[in-house]
DNA sequence: ATGCCCTTGTAACAAGGA
């Protein structure tokens, strides 16, 4: 079974590509972020062509996240026990059963700068999350995948002195982090085609991915029975080459049955 | 080479992203 997760700043822009990295990588699941479009305007005929059953949860212009199967989707949730909102809940968690899994494709909230309340409610949803898979993983085989927007360590950025300050690699949203992985998950963190660490986003600015100035932000958490299956996981860039590319990468798991 | 902000909503910019 292939499994993945993409970033794909908004479904729309994204959609010819989408297609066409479907069509060439064959995933079985697929958690997208930043879809930004609501439920009615999901593009679920054009991915249903490839064999891919969807469900969505949009709210227009912001956020978005969505799953994609080719294996079959039950049970789906949008959003989780407790979820706190801004002030009110946004589209970024949903979750469904596919091939004996339960993924989730996870949206975290930015945070912006440290003294803003966006970082507050970020720390919030985080410590939600971690209360609503503590069930979760009790439950059976999970994986949690998305746009955590948060930086494991210092090797996860491109130059730790250029974040000194910044939202994403604050100790307590590394706390939240470790705090997600204590309920029973691993990471499974993706190879990268090239270079030292395995980022999955480049500012558009810049030149930044052509110099390989990027951030591991996007991960993939894995219950213990799911992440000793693995047999590869990989950084997509090639994903992020070329013209029309999201600013994320997909992060492409391969697990044994 | 991979190549030097992007997307959406709304109407020339505003807001958010990380």
């Amino acid at each position: 079974m292939r499994f993945a997760t993409w970033n794909v700043n908004s479904i729309k822009a994204r959609l010819p590509r989408l297609l066409e990295w479907l069509d060439a990588t064959k995933p079985d699941v697929l958690c997208l972020q930043e879809t930004k479009v609501a439920a009615d305007a999901f593009p679920s005929a054009e991915v249903g062509e490839l064999g891919y059953a969807t469900a969505e949860y949009g709210q227009g212009r912001w956020n978005g996240v969505a799953l994609l199967s080719r294996i079959g989707l039950d049970d789906v949730r949008r959003g989780f026990a407790g979820e706190p909102g801004y002030p009110d809940p946004e589209a970024r968690a949903i979750s469904a059963l596919s091939g004996g899994i339960r993924f989730m494709s996870v949206y975290v909230p930015n945070g912006r700068t440290p003294d803003d309340p966006h970082y507050t409610y970020k720390l919030s949803w985080l410590a939600a999350l971690r209360t609503a898979l503590a069930t979760d993983v009790a439950a059976g085989p999970l994986v949690v995948a998305g746009d955590f927007n948060v930086a494991p360590t210092d090797d996860d950025v491109w130059d730790p002195r250029v974040f000194a300050g910044a939202t994403h690699v604050t100790p307590p949203e590394r706390e939240a982090l470790a705090g997600i992985r204590a309920v029973g998950l691993r990471d499974v963190v993706g190879r990268p085609l090239k270079g030292d660490h395995p980022f999955t986003y480049w500012d558009y600015r810049a030149g930044m991915f052509h110099q390989n100035k990027g951030m591991r932000i996007d991960l993939v958490y894995a219950s213990p029975d799911v992440a000793g299956r693995v047999t590869d996981a990989v950084v997509d860039r090639e994903a992020r080459k070329g013209k029309g590319p999201s600013d994320h990468a997909p992060i492409v798991v391969d697990i044994d049955g």
